[in-house]
DNA sequence: GCTGTAAATTGAACGATGTTCAAAATGGGG
DNA sequence: CCCCATTTTGAACATCGTTCAATTTACAGC
């Protein structure tokens, strides 16, 4: 039986958040259980109903760390040169995503099989790190839109994280490959961002 | 208890089907269980396993249901026209996705939070209700292409029916509004197939 | 150092789930 | 009419999220 001073509360919650991270590493969001995590951290299965209320607060959680992590791959300095042209900058974003979804294919695809239960809405805290996504693309369209509206850049970028997202997404769970050659998908995104932008710049 | 000679096998496997889509439609996902079904339709649990091997074949089944609907929908006369633009069609076609997805939103999330159990791959019918999604759109999109490559209009159509499909994905289950006003969804539609249609036009 | 109290931990229990399968019920052919 | 292949059943099994009384633990006060 773990003891009560083993861990704080705090370090508790990291412990779980730690062990529920590489389960689902593992076994995916369906090996994520109460008992699994207990039985990797040596604690009875109870005692992470005092961390978390609910099953689905320790799965928002978990999808929290994975959108931390998304955030630092979209922000790294790889995707935001002042040297190089934006669209070279944007394409590699597109880039770093697609990597993301290979490199956590459990952790992606758990934000967005794990759906909330009915009406619920998602926690403050949570919506925030969300939206925090965009906020790179946008500064990346800036230099499209200094003669325009800033509404039009912020839908621009939306709809560019969800194109790609979309075609990362049909790839991974459409259980059907969207062309036939492997690696069609990188081509994908190139000729997407190649034609929104010019797109962009026409009108 | 239900007698032998009630419904055929095929019967049945359309009584369990009708009655799985009821409580998708009520229920969600989360609802859809053998006892829930067994009790809709009056049978025992144990009867559903005489048609279906698994639940999971219930639950593809279901979806190969809502892909043929959504079909039905993109085939539709409304955006095939030969009169009207080719761009104000393609518009049309994403405001008849956007309306499905809200129309049966149940059954439309149930295509993507459902997803095959570890490497399972899906059977040979169901890939091809999927890759049949895209020909309306390709239908649409071959005036752009009478100078260009088979394959770039191909990949057009994906990379259109992703990022529509990515918009109304994020709106429905991103947690968080895309960008305050309501119905901005239209007008970010709109305003993708606009830049890309323009971007397409302009290479 | 002892004790009492509050907090942390446990593990059994409850109602579900998917799934299996022996037993029962059924109905058409000999 | 009865036999037997088919269909249907419902109890059983392992597992799930969740609850909660009982136990164990750590520490404050004497």
């Amino acid at each position: 039986m773990a003891r009560r001073s083993d861990h704080t509360r705090d370090e508790l919650k990291d412990i779980i958040l730690s062990a529920s991270w590489d389960i689902v590493k593992k076994d995916g969001f369906a090996g994520l259980t109460a008992r699994h995590i207990a039985k990797d951290i040596n604690y009875a299965a109870g005692t992470i109903y005092n961390v978390f209320p609910a099953m689905d607060d320790l799965y928002l959680a978990v999808n929290g760390m994975t959108l931390d992590k998304l955030y630092a791959v979209l922000s790294s300095p790889d995707c935001t040169a002042h040297s190089a042209p934006p669209i070279q900058n944007i394409k590699k974003m597109a880039h770093l995503y697609r990597d993301f979804t290979k490199t956590y294919k459990p952790h992606w695809l758990m934000l967005f099989t794990y759906t909330l239960p009915d009406g619920k809405k998602a926690p403050e805290w949570y919506q925030a790190k969300v939206t925090r996504l965009f906020a790179p693309l946008e500064t990346l369209l800036k230099p499209y839109y200094t003669q325009k509206p800033d509404r039009h850049r912020k839908m621009a970028a939306r709809i560019l994280w969800a194109s790609v997202h979309g075609l990362c997404f049909l790839e991974e769970t459409g259980k059907t490959p969207l062309i036939t050659p492997q690696d069609s998908l990188s081509e994908m995104t190139g000729y997407l961002i190649d034609c929104f932008v010019a797109g962009i710049e026409s009108k």
